[in-house]
DNA sequence: AGCACCTGCAACCCGGGAGTTGCGCATGAA
DNA sequence: TTCATGCGCAACTCCCGGGTTGCAGGTGCT
C-alpha cells in the first residue's frame, strides 16, 4: 500500500497520530480504539507497509513507532502540486510555532 | 470525500497534477486518461467534493482549476505529526529551488 | 431546425478494504 | 508445568470505491 492510501483512513490517520508520541503495542492501541485487536493488526500491517512506522519487537510483544521518512515524499508531492510555496511554508512555520 | 481519501487514488493524483497547472474539463483529461469521461467525471466530483477543485462553467463546459487551500491542511496534519520540522521544512525548501 | 459536442444521472458489475470470529503458537509469570 | 497474555494466520461478511454502459438534457454551430 502506498503512503496516500495507508493515511486516507481515519482510524489509521488516529493510530499514526498516536504512534507518533507513545509508541505502541497492537493490544494497546485495541483498548483505545473500538475496534478488535485483529483490526488494529492489519492497519498497523498497512502501516507498516507503506514504511510509515517501525517494528520493534522485544519477546512476545511488537511495538510500533513512527517512522517520519515517507511524511516527506507526502510533504514533497503536496508542494509540488500545490505550487506558491514560499509564503505557505513560512506559514506553516509560523502556525507551528 | 476529506481530502486523504481524495488524494488516496493514483489517478486522482495525477489528475490534480495535471490541473494543477493546465485547467481542464472532463472530455478533456479523459483523452489523456486510459478511461471513460464518467469515471473522470467521479474522480472530478470527488476532488471537488474535498474542496481540491474549483469549477468554473462557462457555456456547455465545466473547467476544473486548482484550489490549493485544502492542501494546506495536508501539510499541517503531516507537519503535527511529523515532528521536527524546522530542519525538514529547510530542506524541502532546498528541494523545490 | 438539425446535428454535434459536453455534461449529468442512473443502474450495474467487480474487487478490495475494514471489521469480525476462531484458532494456534510463542512467550512470560506463578 | 500450567496458565494467562500478546501475536499471527485464515476464513468470512459487508460495504464502498473505481469503472463501465446507456440514456437524456443543455449548448453551440451551420
Amino acid at each position: 500500500m502506498d503512503v496516500f492510501a495507508a493515511l486516507s483512513d481515519p482510524t489509521r490517520r488516529e493510530m499514526l497520530r498516536h504512534i507518533a508520541d507513545d509508541p505502541s503495542t497492537a493490544t494497546e492501541l485495541a483498548r483505545l480504539f473500538p475496534i478488535t485487536r485483529q483490526a488494529v493488526s492489519k492497519h498497523l500491517a498497512a502501516l507498516d507497509e507503506a514504511g510509515l512506522v517501525e517494528r520493534t519487537s522485544s519477546g512476545r510483544e511488537v511495538r510500533y513507532s513512527l517512522r517520519s521518512e515517507r511524511l516527506d515524499d507526502v510533504m514533497g508531492w503536496v508542494a509540488e502540486v500545490g505550487g506558491e510555496w514560499d509564503q505557505r511554508l513560512s506559514r506553516l512555520k509560523k502556525r507551528l510555532g
